[in-house]
DNA sequence: AAAATTAGTGTTATTATCTAACGGTTTGTT
DNA sequence: AACAAACCGTTAGATAATAACACTAATTTT
């Protein structure tokens, strides 16, 4: 790691450019700019929020700019998509292969990112028993995180 | 049960106005017809391709008419809605007060209802382990089924 | 280096999903 | 009968997402 000392932004955009390029994949300063963005909120955002944060520095920004760019940051998991919100989330942890649930605390929005590979067997066991091979898992628990209690 | 020998949805409408009137709920015409129409199709529906069908009875109908029913479907377990396609099916065990999870076959688009404890459980505990209570889950499989192998 | 191909972006338009608000009607309660 | 609550009709609009086409930048092939 070279950017030890830099702001925790600035070091997740430059491993997530490494991670990008090793595969192949243009990290281009669009795609920059919205994981970036992401990585600023807390909690999930919808596409047209980002979409208006886009705006600010670039101005020709569209819902189908946006899109394209979370569609991509989606196909390499840099980020990841909460489906009972229509909404997106950061991932810290593009780089290792672990399965993902999260946690959404109704009150203030916070999403938590869990990792349960137990969680992931669990459920991949249960479809296999009917004869159903699973292609990808959508995990979401809502309710209330430790803070909010 | 009285209805013996009759249609499967006669049965299980006569079923759900019993379970809504056990509640002090009204299953009024409108929602009776669309928990049928949901009975009928195989699979999850979009709200507006029950529209459609809805209309064919109620030339009245519209989006609002559509939601408002799910809405009321929802509150009552009759059916549940797949967050990930932003669809809706019948349940047929909503007396049953068990936890539900869909295996959903991108294949030919058939949805179906798991009910594992023991996948809930196992959610519950990895959210009371952060601190977080669990309110309501997701839990969503797509990948492909026994018939469509 | 030029040409060809592929990937990325700008732009317009449109489709899909969902909700708010208000008024009238039906149903249930006092 | 009067009242309140629930339900439905209707209009309008908000939010979410995609299609299609032209143009530009990067990469690969020749």
């Amino acid at each position: 790691m070279i950017n030890t000392g830099q702001h925790p932004t600035v070091t997740q955009v430059y491993k997530a450019r490494q991670f990008c390029e090793s595969k192949g994949a243009r990290f281009t300063l669009l795609r920059e700019k919205v994981y970036a963005l992401l990585l600023e909120q807390q909690g999930a955002v919808g596409a047209y929020e980002l979409l208006d944060a886009l705006k600010l520095t670039e101005s020709s920004a569209k819902p189908a700019t946006v899109y394209r760019t979370l569609d991509f940051l989606m196909e390499f998991g840099l980020i990841h998509k909460i489906e009972s919100t229509n909404s997106f989330v950061a991932c810290h942890h593009f780089d290792c292969n672990h399965p993902v649930q999260f946690l959404i605390c109704d009150t203030c929005g916070d999403v938590t990112e869990i990792q349960s590979v137990g969680l992931k067997d669990t459920l991949d066991k249960q479809a296999q028993s009917v004869g159903f091979s699973v292609v990808n898992q959508t995990i979401e628990a809502h309710g209330t995180c430790a803070a909010c209690q």
